[in-house]
DNA sequence: AGGCAGGCTTTTA
DNA sequence: TAAAAGCCTGCC
């Protein structure tokens, strides 16, 4: 099928903003987009007509499933341009520059049980090294399916398939100390499954009590501090104004903002700038542009 | 009590 | 050798 979107929408911006962990770029410019136990293969289509903006994308699944599970996962119903447009450039340039160069970004409405033990492998390593280990996971452990291509894909285990895991298999993942971690996080996730979904969020809103709360409730599992807490807010429960404080974003509050980042003016979209923030840093300096 | 140093796996530059 | 989308434990 394909789909209109006249929103921000940029497929390799997505994929390279560190939130997602599992899609592959393919020939033709588009996506083969893992979640949980689906694939989506998407493609931009050439622009249309002139001076029109909107972003036509086909996609090989079936209507029904577009608009029960993919438009949910790309945010669709979000207005990122109208998010962007509450960044002045005379009161905050650095954001102001980061939303112009990463628009095209949205945050995911990620799976819950994937999202958890990605961001626990993710804990003090690059990016590469943690899609490797999550591949590396899906393959001992997930379910080999075909795309409509007929090309295999992996989906990422059930809690179940990785507590049975034995250890050593687990750490021919690659996850060094990390193993002791998703281990104990596919044990104790069926559990704790209900009590943390209450935490999922519809739409943006300004609740610190809710987002301490969902901290606090994921801190719980074995492994998880404080920011990868905050990326599982922001990237499966979808609670826009969780912050993650990483090593990049620490660099990034010290250098633009000595002063102190003014984070209740970008209340409840924290999580959206800090997202535009990072890509924009990392591109920089990725290209060796930085200072 | 709450803050801090040190350790932890593996890979890459 | 240091750093990489950090966290746990033990010490003070």
């Amino acid at each position: 099928m394909v789909i209109t979107i006249s929103d921000d929408f940029d497929l390799k911006k997505i994929a390279e903003s560190g939130q997602c962990f599992r899609w592959e770029a393919l020939s033709d410019g588009g996506y083969r987009v893992l979640s949980g136990n689906r694939c989506l293969r998407i493609r931009p289509l050439p622009a249309g007509g002139t001076g029109n903006t909107a972003q036509t994308c086909e996609l090989d699944c079936p209507e029904d499933e577009f608009h029960s599970f993919w438009q949910n996962y790309f945010d669709l119903s979000e207005n990122y341009r109208q998010i962007r447009a509450r960044v002045r450039r005379e009161e905050d340039p650095f954001l102001y520059t980061a939303c112009e160069r990463e628009k095209g970004i949205r945050i995911l409405r990620q799976d819950l049980f994937e999202t958890l033990e990605s961001f626990i492998i993710s804990q003090n390593r690059s990016i590469p090294m943690i899609q490797n280990s999550i591949r590396l996971l899906c393959r001992a452990a997930g379910e080999e399916k075909k795309d409509s291509a007929g090309i295999s894909y992996f989906t990422f285990p059930s809690p179940e398939a990785i507590a049975s895991l034995p250890e050593s298999v687990l750490r021919d993942c690659r996850l060094g100390y990390r193993w002791k971690y998703v281990r104990a996080a596919a044990i104790d996730f069926p559990a704790r499954e209900d009590r943390l979904r209450r935490f999922c969020c519809d739409q943006a809103s300004e609740d610190n009590a809710a987002d301490a709360a969902a901290l606090e409730e994921l801190t719980g599992f074995f492994g998880v501090g404080v920011k990868v807490a905050n990326c599982v807010s922001l990237f499966a429960l979808h609670r826009l104004n969780a912050f993650p404080v990483d090593t990049w974003v620490r660099k990034i509050l010290a250098g633009q903002y000595p002063k102190g980042y003014p984070s209740e003016n970008y209340s409840p979209y924290n999580g959206v700038y800090q997202q535009y923030m990072f890509a924009w840093y990392r591109q920089k300096s990725a290209s060796g542009k930085l200072r």
